[in-house]
DNA sequence: GCGGATGAATAACTCGGTTATGTCATCCAG
DNA sequence: CTGGATGACATAACCGAGTTATTCATCCGC
């Protein structure tokens, strides 16, 4: 590992440098030669580690999924489980505001879930199993789902299915501002993402009251997480 | 009629081969060599008419929001504004259903040829005529929403904001069902779609029972005007 | 009828993914 | 210790696809 570490992880400086080209440059500049001269190699080095542009590509866009689900693992479960599907809203649409051209790679190549199990999975009892291992990033909706339903938040629904609907929700938003839909900065969040997510709630089963106060909840745990002053923490 | 005379639907001609290719051999079919050769002219006319690739792809783009926003506007409008929003729903995913390639470029989720991705698109002169175009199908949603408020199913909120929460859920789920994530056929649509909407209507301010009527109202009318199998015609 | 403008064809150019081939370092058999 | 095998990598050529240059034909206004 340490004599010699250089050449195996050309592997991770190219995916790296992908991201960062991405970024910077949007898709065009997600070449293999522009990839290759970044980090001072011949384009040979993405056919022997990837095969081809288009699995590497497939990685970048795997990697903007993990980091999808790292945000939302990192909410972290409070006693308020709508408050945090309403700060899991905030990291998720956050992750993708920063990084918007990742994640129209993520979300062109495969949508956050991955392949190996489908939604359609969650609607019948044997595919509930090997959905809970494969959609990771969704397993945190659904869990705060869970407990939503438990605490009494939400009515006894199938929480694969609020989870759902949830998540198309979030991803609907997240997807059309991205592309513009909704103007720049932080003003989508407030006069749309934040009353979707109460709606929804509240046609879950949840009290227009207790609903407001979790958003309100959320708001407050997002600005002292962020050191925010009520605006953009924009990159 | 004559030989060669009307040498300027050429251009219509391009938009419809560069469709139908995109439907039946997705994003990699979508070339300037095989387009001419479709309709029997040379690659330059691709140049002479629109520019680039880059512009005739916005073409075909703004072509999906024109079919959407024309599905929106077939619905009508009914006694009952929440069974239409049922129906807009239903008739918006069924046309992305039967033309999924078509819609990824719409949407900007496939690039094809590893161009155009995100929201720079704003920069440009077609990209703001496609954004138009889609504030255009918005506008139908809008309506629906004034006619919910008006006829007291939704609370006296915003038409606009709900509108936009209502179609950002409507895109999530459209979008993700492509994806393959909620699987083939139609079970996207009463697993998740319906609840997912029934959900959104009580959250706006209607009750249980009369967001269920609305989407069994819209249901029944889907089935009368399609086959009444109670699984739509995919293509 | 004449001359520019428009549209279109042929073919060449460029760019970028890919492949072919060779070299060098590492690893392992003997 | 040595020699062959393995695999990462460089160089350079290949090829497909968007684009451009040039030329020709047709149409329209004078």
């Amino acid at each position: 590992m340490s004599p010699k570490p250089r050449a195996t992880d050309v592997k991770d400086r190219l995916v790296e440098a992908a991201i960062r080209l991405l970024d910077e440059g949007g898709p065009e500049a997600l070449q293999a030669r522009k990839l290759a001269a970044e980090i001072g190699v011949s384009t040979m080095a993405v056919y022997t580690h990837f095969g081809g542009m288009a699995a590497l590509v497939d990685e970048v866009a795997r990697a903007g999924f993990v980091k999808l689900s790292a945000c939302l693992a990192e909410v972290g479960e409070t006693a308020d489980p709508v408050a945090d599907i309403f700060g899991m809203a905030r990291t998720y649409r956050q992750a993708v505001a920063e990084q918007p051209q990742l994640f129209a790679v993520t979300f062109g190549q495969s949508a956050p879930g991955g392949k190996r199990a489908t939604l359609s999975d969650l609607t019948t009892e044997e595919g509930r199993e090997s959905a809970r291992e494969g959609l990771e990033a969704f397993g945190h909706i659904v869990r705060a789902s869970e407990r939503a339903i438990a605490a009494g938040r939400f009515r006894p629904v199938d929480p694969y299915q609020a989870a759902a609907q949830l998540w198309s929700a979030l991803h609907g938003f997240v997807t059309l501002e991205a592309s513009g839909h909704f103007g720049p900065g932080e003003q989508g969040i407030d006069h749309i993402l934040i009353p979707l997510g109460i709606t929804l709630a509240i046609g879950l089963g949840d009290t227009v009251d207790r609903a407001e106060r979790s958003a309100e909840t959320a708001k407050a745990a997002w600005r002292a997480r962020n050191g925010n002053t009520g605006q953009g923490g924009n990159d």
